[in-house]
DNA sequence: GTCTCACATTACATCGATGTAATGTGTAGG
DNA sequence: CCTACACATTACATCGATGTAATGTGAGAC
């Protein structure tokens, strides 16, 4: 059996509310008893129970984290980044997936309010049906990344500017058949439509008339299918100059799929992703991305979740992370 | 103020325990006072608290994951896994890094032990420091992959056979001179062992001398420090016909590193990993490996943890997963 | 010596759900 | 008509930690 407060308090010679007073130093205890009830716990290998504190103050001191599809490299080192700085303040990270599947992200906030959940940070997928119902009721809500939605905090990087800059610089050595891959053939989530209008805005910049045939659509961002839809639109279409992927997942599908028909990169086309996973920086080529702080978008989602916990002021907080272009070998003229 | 069983039992005109009658159902209630009590919970939207029930009878419905590389695309597939099988079950999934650092990997014990976890399933790094105590006072654990460890449950793959089996597939063709990469340079992980000792089973049968000039060392088992550590070696070594990496995360690094140095794989050299990552089929040459069912090591490790639940009875229990070699076009002859 | 005040400590109730034992209600058998 | 028994339902206690209000203990002031 495990040892409760009751059981050091009988040992230390004190009262349990002692024992919890020690261990939450906000009421004062002498320095002897103190020590005495320290011990105690010593001996005893005293751990408390996390779901009767949970209870009784209504605080688990765990957080949610629900990703689209956790086997993305990018969803991996995002993970990593919130684990890490959720630890060093000493929450728990309760992992979802959500499949991009708006249903679920609706379930997900339900077993928010069953309260093993102190907060949640999520990154949607789906545009307006994940319209989170952030009420008074449930617990705060960070999303990550492109959403219109009014009510919850959020933390992203400007996709459209970031796309825009990445299409013009490759644009720069003189390419100007710039195509995209990641458009979204039916169900636009909001990332696609940042990213998509980015590139347009690039195009208006350049002087380049928009060509639908350039804007290759993809539904499912996988390199499996990133390879799958590049291939088929090679069989029909001309090679572009540039390909602008609107992840580094599809990039590397991309990649493979290049390689398999023979065309040289960056010689024959250009290649670039977003994101800036690990594996990009190791594709053949290295992998020209847009790239940011993962380790900032944790620590201010979860600085957002955690002062949103004290008092449920204020509106809607953003706070966007700054990007830069990395140009690696994929895109060097 | 979120709804009670107090507040739905008024509201039903029934006691709080016919509430939580209906709700599990394992003592029989009439159907018209369910049909009240299930009206209730609706038009409260009632939400069970679940720190409540965890106090209660000492569950939460909470299993903890531990991994020590979060970021690593093999960690993330394997959480997909787990994160999928789990739900379908009703668990919920705590996630955990352990950074392979033993003393994080005890620490996790601990907070297993405070019991807002039922279970835990660890992929622990380092042979003998991890030596869980897993104790009558402790929540099951299942372990994943390659540890000398006496008293856990533990789901993995033959890594000594898979090594031994990859080594002869990449010598087939006539190549003799196959090096390794991934084997450690200070404390030995359990996994080096045993896929270094495969190699060199393969060595032995294929009639090789062992040439420790052919075993690369590799100690944090990333794309960045597996492509440094061939950097160097070529510097200094000839270039060896064949070259086998422990994971395929390193062997990405060293597919670019190869590359950069202008070495055509296959043609100069064959290249081969172990997991059979997403991101290693997409690889330029897509990558030869070790594959397996990632998903049944999930569910696996489930059952065990699961069934290790009901009773603490029957002795260490090893359930092997299949694995086949891969051939991709990093290998082809 | 008594009164006050500060401060450490304690008894008790509470968070929400649920097992236990007891109560209430009905039906069948004698 | 009464007893017996099955079955649905209820009152109460409980899980472990902690806030509240009350109690106990001492030092210092008059």
């Amino acid at each position: 059996m495990r040892a409760t407060v009751k059981d050091v308090a009988r040992r230390a010679g004190v009262s349990p509310k002692t024992v919890s007073n020690v261990m939450n130093g906000i009421v004062p205890v002498s320095a002897p008893t103190r020590l005495r009830v320290e011990q105690a716990m010593e001996e005893l290998d005293y751990v408390p129970n996390l779901s009767a504190r949970g209870l009784r103050n209504g605080r688990s001191g765990v957080i949610g984290l629900a990703l689209p599809d956790l086997a993305t490299p990018f969803s991996a080192e995002i993970a990593q980044s919130i684990v890490e700085v959720a630890h060093e303040q000493g929450w728990s990270v309760q992992i979802e997936e959500t499949g991009s599947d708006p249903h679920r992200e609706q379930e997900l906030m339900t077993r928010a309010r069953a309260n093993l959940i102190d907060g949640l940070i999520l990154n949607p997928v789906v545009l307006k049906e994940s319209a989170v119902q952030v009420g008074v009721a449930l617990p705060p809500v960070v999303l990550l990344g492109e959403v219109t939605q009014q009510l919850a905090d959020r933390v992203f990087v400007d996709s459209f500017a970031a796309a825009r800059d990445m299409t013009l610089a490759l644009a720069k050595p003189g390419r100007r058949r710039i195509a995209v891959l990641g458009v979204n053939r039916g169900r636009q989530s909001a990332t696609a439509i940042q990213r998509a209008g980015g590139y347009e805005a690039a195009l208006q910049v350049l002087g380049i008339a928009k060509d639908e045939s350039l804007m290759i659509s993809c539904d499912s961002w996988t390199p499996a299918s990133a390879a799958e839809a590049l291939m088929e639109y090679l069989d029909v279409h001309p090679l572009p100059e540039a390909l602008f992927c609107f992840t580094d997942s599809m990039a590397l599908g991309a990649l493979n799929t290049l390689w398999k028909r023979g065309i040289r990169v960056p010689d024959d086309i250009a290649v670039a992703g977003f994101d800036d996973i690990i594996d990009g920086r190791f594709a053949v080529p290295s992998l020209t991305t847009v790239s940011f702080d993962k380790r900032a978008i944790a620590s201010e989602a979860l600085r957002l979740l955690t002062e949103r916990m004290g008092d449920r002021g204020h509106g809607q907080r953003l706070v966007e992370i700054k990007y830069r272009i990395v140009e690696r070998d994929s895109s060097r003229s």
